[in-house]
DNA sequence: CTTATTTCCTGATTTAGATTATATTTTTGT
DNA sequence: ACAAAAATATAATCTAAATCAGGAAATAAG
C-alpha cells in the first residue's frame, strides 16, 4: 500500500468545522480533541480499514469522499454508505464491539482524522453533546439505510437511479450560474450501480435514457442535473 | 381503533429487565424511569405510531413483537425491522428531529412502555450508560440494515430466505428437547416476503422447497428449524 | 354449525433486468 | 506520446422472479 501522508492541523481549522459530531465543543474541549487525533491524507483508492479487521478508533472526514462497501462471497461489491466532510466512519464498530463489517476506501484524494478508541469512549461519557450528535448521526444513517431497503423492494432500477441522483444532489449538489446543478462527486458507473444494486450495464442504459430525455447532462465524469422536476416524475412512475 | 389497555408495573419487574438500554441503571435511577413511563397493552394488529406523524416519545417493548414498516406509493409494505422484548422503537425520530418515517404495528399481543421525549433527551444527557447503550443499539441496527442492503443485491431469494430463517433462529429461536429449534414468532407468508423483499407466492414456493428438503418443519404457523447446517449451505449456494 | 374471509399453496405466463458479447472512449503508466 | 488497461456504451440473449389465475386450508364471523 502506498504510504499515506501526514498533515497536522487543528479541528478549529478543519474545513468541515461545525458540521460533525464535535460541532458543539468549544475552546479547551475542542483543542483536547485536536490533541488526540492524527490527520492522514489518503490518495484515491487507498483503504482506511478493511472488513473483518478489529477497530482501533474512529475516523472523521475532513475533506473528500469515502465509500463504505461490503463484499459478498461471490466478490460483488455493495456500497452501503458514502461519507463526506464532517461525517464519521468506523464509529459503529467501536460501540458495538464488533469487527469492521465493511471496508472504507477513498474515492478521491481525502483528508481523514483518526481518533483513538479509548479517547472516544471517554469523550462520549464526558460530553453529552457528542453523545447526542452521535445518536443523531446514527439515527439518520439508519433512517437512510431503511429507506433504501424499502426502495429496493418497492422501486425498479430506473426509479432507484432517479432517486440516487436526487440524493446526490442533496448531499453533493452545487447550483451553477446557468441553473444546472453540478454533482460534486466523481463516481464510476460501477460504483453508482453498486449503490442502487444493479449491473453496471443496466445502470449505463438508464443513464443514457436520462440524458436523452434531457434530465441530466454530462461533462467527463461530472454529472449535471438539468431537470429536477423531470427526475422526480421519473422516480415515481408506477407500472 | 380499539382502545388499548393500561397495565402499570415498574421497570424492575419488566420481563425484559437487563436487556434494554436502561440495563445499567439501578435503584433510584431505574425507579425514576419507571415514574416517567406508561405501560400499554396492544392487541395484535394495533399500531403504536404511523409514518408521517410527529414523535412525542420513545417506546420500549416489554413483551411481544412489533413490526416496523414502510409503505410505498404503490401500497407495497416493507418490514424494515422487527422489535422484540428489550428493544426500543421510535428513538430514531426523537434524536433526528424528524417525523416518523415508518409505522409500528404489533404482530401479536404486546406490552409496550411509552416514555416522554423530553425525559429521554434529559436522561441521555444525565446517564452516559443510557447514551452508550443507545449508540450501541443504533449501531447494531445500522449494521443489520446495511447487511440486508448488500444481501439484497448479492443474494437471490432462496439465499435471503435461508438467511432470514437463520436470523430468526438467533433472535427468536428456542431449542426444543427433540433437537429442533422452534421460532417463537408468528409471521404470515406476506410478512416474511416483505422482510426479504419478494412476492409472497415466491416465498411460499421456496418455503415448500425447504420443507421438502427437510431443513424446516411446520406446525400450524409455527416454524421449526431441523437442519441448521443444511440451511447454511442453502444460503451460500452460488450460481 | 355454516358461511365468509383471509391466508396458503401450486402452476402457467410474462417481464425486468442479468448476463454475454463486442466496440469505443478514456485513463493510466512508462 | 504511445501502448495497455480500465471504463463506458449498446445490442442480443437468457433467466430469476413477478404477475396472473385458480383452488385448498385455515380462521373468523354470523
Amino acid at each position: 500500500m502506498t504510504k499515506k501522508h501526514d498533515i497536522p492541523f487543528k479541528c478549529d481549522d478543519c474545513p468541515s468545522k461545525g458540521q460533525g459530531i464535535f460541532c458543539e465543543l468549544e475552546g479547551a474541549a475542542i483543542d483536547d480533541v485536536s490533541d488526540h487525533k492524527v490527520v492522514n491524507a489518503y490518495k484515491k483508492g487507498q483503504t482506511l480499514f478493511v472488513q473483518g479487521n478489529p477497530p482501533y478508533g474512529m475516523y472523521c472526514v475532513s475533506k473528500g469522499n469515502i465509500k463504505i462497501t461490503q463484499v459478498g462471497e461471490d466478490g460483488k461489491e455493495s456500497i452501503v454508505r458514502i461519507a463526506t466532510a464532517g461525517d464519521v466512519i468506523g464509529h459503529r464498530s467501536i460501540f458495538t464491539d464488533q469487527y469492521y463489517n465493511a471496508t472504507a476506501t477513498a474515492i478521491e484524494d481525502s483528508n481523514v482524522c483518526f481518533i483513538d478508541k479509548k479517547y472516544i469512549l471517554k469523550l462520549v461519557e464526558k460530553e453529552p453533546s457528542v453523545a447526542c450528535n452521535l445518536i443523531g448521526k446514527l439515527g439518520r444513517d439508519l433512517g437512510a439505510a431503511e429507506h433504501r431497503l424499502s426502495s429496493f423492494y418497492q422501486k425498479n432500477v430506473r426509479e432507484r437511479l432517479a432517486e440516487l441522483l436526487l440524493l446526490l444532489k442533496e448531499s453533493h449538489g452545487i447550483e451553477e450560474a446557468d441553473g444546472r446543478c453540478k454533482l460534486n462527486i466523481k463516481l464510476t458507473r460501477e460504483e453508482m450501480a453498486s449503490i442502487i444494486g444493479t449491473a453496471s450495464e443496466t445502470l449505463i442504459r438508464f443513464m443514457s435514457e436520462l440524458k436523452q430525455e434531457g434530465f441530466i447532462e454530462q461533462d467527463g465524469k461530472t454529472i449535471y442535473i438539468t431537470d429536477e422536476e423531470g427526475l422526480l416524475d421519473f422516480a415515481n412512475i408506477a407500472y
